[in-house]
DNA sequence: ATACTGCTGACAAAAATTGTCAGCAGCCCG
DNA sequence: CGGGCTGCTGACAATTTTTGTCAGCAGTAT
């Protein structure tokens, strides 16, 4: 095995481990010794991974990915960077940075006739009007990403307000408003919220009972089988 | 200089040159023997890269792009995955199919649990109503990178047909219609055109006399001086 | 204090990379 | 047709890089 391929191989070990894992082992999974290892960790960081590594502890990937190399055709780059344009105007602030974040990286690598053709597909979103939000969407993400339940206190449709806990599993983008998809404990089903709506939101240690991808599945289940309108 | 520091060298290289370029000349610009430059080739061809040589000729790097390893924030990853699902629903069928495309490429390297993370947050494009098309956009596209005169029927507001030659320099998406930016010869002036409403187009094989570049340019200045409505 | 861990330096063995030389095949032009 | 380009592959020795072993220092947890 190469040594760019023990690389790739590594970062795969290394994902695989949420908590520290010491060098030693690492070592005996890439099948390498101790001494190389290090050398290949460095290699890595050297390379723009973000792995540290704590003495008496051992190393961890910090969340994210590192994209190994690839060949994108003229248009997929295309896709990829129209997309993420329209994600930098219209994603709430968070994503919208990491959207705009995302295109400098891949932009500061781009060959110069490409960038110019790249300028040459502006994204023209019609009205710029501030989305107003209720509540900050980087959080209900964490929610989402840690299955945590989430008490929330909500004002439907006909202006009244509640409070509900709910086990969101999906943030939804329509063209006007964002929509987070849960369980609902109080109506035991499954409901809509548009984020502007949220008042307040309170992420719980608690995680919620069931696997969020299961959530998804029974949710896309009942959509396809009875698509109906938002209810409170 | 490191072997894989110069394989991303020889990538830059290759993409100065729009046209067939020999062996000896890239061994030559990269500071390698003959020998060595043709197992480089072989590795870059190994890691994906459209590198097509000829004899008698020499070698061209295939429209596209090869992405260097890079890193990613999870919030990153989301933007452009989500931006790349908005195209591949939003956009036109060539686009669309790209978007998808690049989408397939970048989940198959990515690890379960971003992955997983990825299915939570699904993009809920409203209505899936096809959007009609009057003309292919692909086409389009092309004429506005090679930098070619068009030929085009346009039906107006008002439902009048007419014939015109414009500079097609950037392709817009509003929510619900594409339109196509030009100079029209005819008005001589810039013109907005709603690609549905294109009849039919014929890339003529005479080059406009400014620059792409140059056009959007004055185009976005006088956008920011009058923003007007769309005109005949 | 002990046993973990990360991290760095030195040096020889092992492995990969590289250059040189050789030869074969396809394309273009006179 | 031949000659001059080009791409491409094999073999082999020289060179460079990578690797393993040994050693030592520093930080953390128990």
């Amino acid at each position: 095995m190469s040594r760019s391929e023990r690389l790739l191989d590594l970062l795969q070990v290394l994902r695989r481990y949420r908590q520290p894992v010491s060098g030693r082992r690492l070592a005996e999974e890439t099948g390498v010794s101790l001494r190389t290892l290090y050398r290949d960790i460095a290699s890595l960081q050297a390379q723009g991974a973000h792995i540290e590594g704590e003495p008496g502890l051992g190393y961890v990937l910090k969340p994210g990915f590192m994209l190994p190399p690839m060949m994108f055709s003229e248009e997929e780059v295309e896709a990829l960077v129209l997309g993420s344009r329209w994600v930098a105007k219209r994603g709430d602030n968070r994503l919208a940075v990491a959207a705009a974040d995302a295109l400098a990286k891949i932009a500061s690598v781009l060959p110069p006739y490409l960038r110019e053709s790249l300028d040459a597909s502006p994204l023209l979103v019609g009205p710029r009007q501030p989305i107003p939000e209720g509540i900050d969407l980087g959080m209900l993400r964490k929610a989402i990403r840690g299955e945590r339940k989430l008490d929330i206190s909500y004002i439907d449709n006909d202006g009244h307000d509640s409070r509900r806990t709910i086990w969101p599993f999906a943030l939804g983008f329509f063209e006007q408003v964002r929509v987070l998809v849960a369980w609902c404990e109080l109506r035991q089903d499954f409901r809509h919220f548009r984020t502007d709506r949220i008042n307040g939101a309170l992420m719980s240690d608690q995680r919620y009972p069931r696997r969020r991808q299961a959530l998804l599945k029974d949710w896309r289940a009942e959509q396809n089988a009875a698509p109906g309108a938002e209810r409170g």
